[in-house]
DNA sequence: CTTTATTTTGAATGTTTATTCAAGATAGCT
DNA sequence: AGCTATCTTGAATAAACATTCAAAATAAAG
């Protein structure tokens, strides 16, 4: 018996960064023994092999992502406070331009949901999972009376992801730091209306 | 001297395909050669190598959407109506579910933009016609006292640009065709507000 | 019809790719 | 300390890859 030499997460975590930078495709083996240390056949023994270490990989996103987001919420005293610093979060990632601070999720919906049935099981669950909690966000949001109006709190969550979707999709195409700002907050009128 | 035997937009359409079907890192030369029925030679003779293939594909593929984009709002009454009409084409593009029908420039920004300057600056630019030409429909429709409301037409185009974009992404994690209609009403009150 | 410039052809090239595997190392159990 | 199951190592493998090129074909000009 013998227990494995590497922290899982720290692996996982260093895979996420090299899949963000590259995309899934491009990311070659080579690339991914370097950004994570380990050689190919411990990979293979951890991983089963690339796809594999790529769903591990979505995994670990997901929970740190849930993570980030429970305490972002948290650290506000009701939930529109909450929606507005989530977002300022997001329009902070789309303003850096930086890779390690894209969605992996988004990329993985983009280049292998199409082609991978396995990768669009995982990416579809991972979706309802993040509706579901801000489905919450603004029940909690109506309850507080800091929103009102008739539309449903999945509406509403519904409403927000296609608009963080679209918002980090066209921040690649259009760079103007006012631009994302403004769409971001004209995002969190129409939602919360 | 000799012209050249293809017909440069049917092999455009094709790499096209090509490249919406499996993304471009994927899409191998190989896979290239049987959908635009060109050797390596004459792919190469033409279009220098396989990006100078992809830029000029997207650039056909940003003139056949600009057709389709002015005879679906020159196939309506009123901007807004228009509007409804575009949507509803998306909308239906989404639910289809097939790749020919996904968009292209949306696949290469989340895919290549980040890594590629030349494919970045192309891509923004399109983004950029795309906006003046939803922008001069707001306009219209303004005008014509079909919307009303104090946001300009600039901002009104780039947020319904963001759903769109949001929609397209949605979409392929959650395929239920209500969801995705509902949406996009939803955007179509919101971006007329 | 001949010439000439250009395209087409498709096999060959050298690289890069994901994956495998047998040998060596080592942690945990007795 | 010794045993054994498991992990690590990294070179080897075979397939796939983008790209090149010289020979063959052919359209247009004279």
């Amino acid at each position: 018996m013998r227990s494995a030499e590497f922290d899982r997460e720290v692996v996982l975590r260093a895979a996420m960064n090299a899949f963000m930078e590259k995309g899934y495709n491009k990311t070659s083996m080579q690339d991914l023994k370097l950004a994570t240390g380990l050689h190919p056949g411990s990979i293979y023994c951890a991983f089963e092999n690339k796809k594999g270490l790529l769903l591990a990989s979505l995994e670990q996103y997901n929970l740190d992502r849930s993570e980030e987001l429970k305490s972002i919420f948290n650290g506000q005293s009701d939930a529109l406070s909450g929606l507005r610093a989530y977002l300022d979060s997001i329009v902070s990632e789309c303003i850096s331009g930086d890779p390690a601070q894209s969605c992996l999720s988004q990329k993985a919906i983009n280049e292998i949901a199409q082609t991978d049935e396995q990768a669009q099981a995982v990416l579809s669950q991972q979706c309802v999972m993040w509706q579901g909690f801000m489905k919450e966000v603004f029940s909690q949001a109506s309850q507080q009376g800091v929103i009102t109006g008739p539309r449903s709190p999945q509406q509403r969550a519904q409403s927000l992801i296609v608009g963080i979707y679209g918002l980090r999709t066209f921040s690649q195409a259009q760079k103007d730091p006012d631009v994302i700002s403004g769409i971001a907050n004209q995002l969190l009128i129409d939602v919360c209306r």
